[in-house]
DNA sequence: GCCACCGGTGGC
DNA sequence: GCCACCGGTGGC
């Protein structure tokens, strides 16, 4: 048996996808990895007005059909991630996964270059496996909390869509025109008041995804490190019941496997190799110095491809997302941590989001 | 390969 | 000056 994976969806500027992302492992094996028999699930976003544009346009656009979800027989948890800029207006005004101030930062990000959002959260349902829209982010985090004990099933949407059954057609399909990313199943919903925020990286980082939280006092915290101190400097919210089980950093995962570069081989592991005269071991002078010095720019490279040639996996929309990430950053070698000692500490940050009661 | 962590820079 | 984001290390 698999581990408990959930999706996500991002949607990286799918006007631009071309033909060819009709072909993309997303539509086919590749759906049937992740072994599951629970439910799985999708989130839309915190207001969802676009959600009927969003189910239309891919049923219109790429010809979906409910075949395609004998693809998706496991239960899964999905969440669907748009690129903010690619998208109408009304797509925008639905994008804040996170609280409105952030996402409007994050759309002001845009102009050099735009990070893929979270989109729409999506579960897939127990018994027929089509995807229903999760109407919110709270509410889809209330469901995957307990997904693996209470599959999520078509009834369950009947909360917010009184005549859902499993008759009714998909909300949505994995098709080429989104990211979908694997989530992972029973993370605790955040303590109240506070935010769990995900923010999707662009393709070709390192990692796919970074978690913070938002304490209610706007800290933001990357770490179970930082929230340890964050709750030892402030024990009233230990007395309020607010524990450590209550945090996850677990990120999705992107089903496309190209999504996160990854990394070269580490030096000290052929070092080490090498040193324990172990056969077969390169000397580092052996080794593909492409490895060692310039990981981004050789990569990029490679994924930066003519554009409607380029296949799904580096479809063009992902370049453009990408490449000014790419941009080699100048740092003074002297104050890059090089000597391993360890680093910690807090960061303070400014959100001016009120307070939820 | 994945995860956890966090330093540090570019952009604001 | 701040901080969001990415890079990269160490551990497993």
């Amino acid at each position: 048996m698999q581990p408990h994976p959930l999706k996500l969806t991002i949607k990286l500027k799918g006007d631009d996808i071309n033909d060819s992302d009709l072909h993309s492992p997303l539509n086919s094996s590749k759906m049937g990895n992740n072994a599951l028999n629970d439910s799985a699930f999708t989130g839309h976003l915190e207001s969802a007005p676009q959600e009927q544009i969003d189910v239309t346009s891919l049923e219109e656009d790429h010809g979906m059909e409910d075949g395609d979800n004998q693809y998706s027989e496991n239960a899964q948890n999905q969440l669907v991630v748009y690129d903010p800029a690619a998208n109408g207006a009304g797509e925008i005004e639905a994008a804040p996964y996170h609280t409105g101030h952030q996402s409007l930062r994050f759309l002001r990000y845009s102009t050099s270059r735009v990070l893929p959002s979270v989109g729409a959260f999506t579960v897939q349902c127990a018994h027929c496996f089509k995807w229903r829209l999760i109407p919110t982010k709270e509410k889809y985090e209330e469901i995957r909390e307990h997904i693996i004990e209470q599959p999520f099933v078509c009834e369950t949407a009947r909360e917010w869509r009184p005549e859902i059954s499993c008759d009714d057609p998909a909300d949505i399909f994995q098709d080429g025109s989104r990211l979908w990313a694997i989530d992972k199943p029973n993370i605790a919903q955040p303590p109240p008041g506070w935010q769990r925020l995900l923010r999707i990286r662009g393709e070709g980082s390192t990692k796919f995804a970074d978690v913070y939280y938002v304490a209610p006092s706007g800290k933001r915290l990357r770490s179970m490190v930082e929230i340890q101190k964050y709750l030892d400097d402030h024990p009233d919210y230990i007395k309020e019941g607010v524990s450590m089980s209550q945090f996850s950093f677990q990120i999705p995962r992107p089903l496309q496997e190209n999504y996160v570069r990854k990394r070269p081989a580490r030096f000290a592991t052929v070092h080490d190799a090498s040193r324990l005269g172990m056969p077969g071991s390169l000397e580092p002078s052996e080794v593909n110095p492409i490895a060692w010095a310039g990981p981004d720019e050789n990569i990029e490279l490679q994924l930066g491809g003519p554009g409607l040639s380029t296949p799904y996996m580096v479809s063009p929309d992902l370049k453009l997302v990408n490449q000014p990430v790419k941009k080699k950053r100048t740092r003074t070698p002297s104050k890059r941590r090089c000597d391993g000692e360890p680093v910690c500490h807090l960061r303070k940050v400014k959100v001016e989001e009120p307070h939820r009661p």
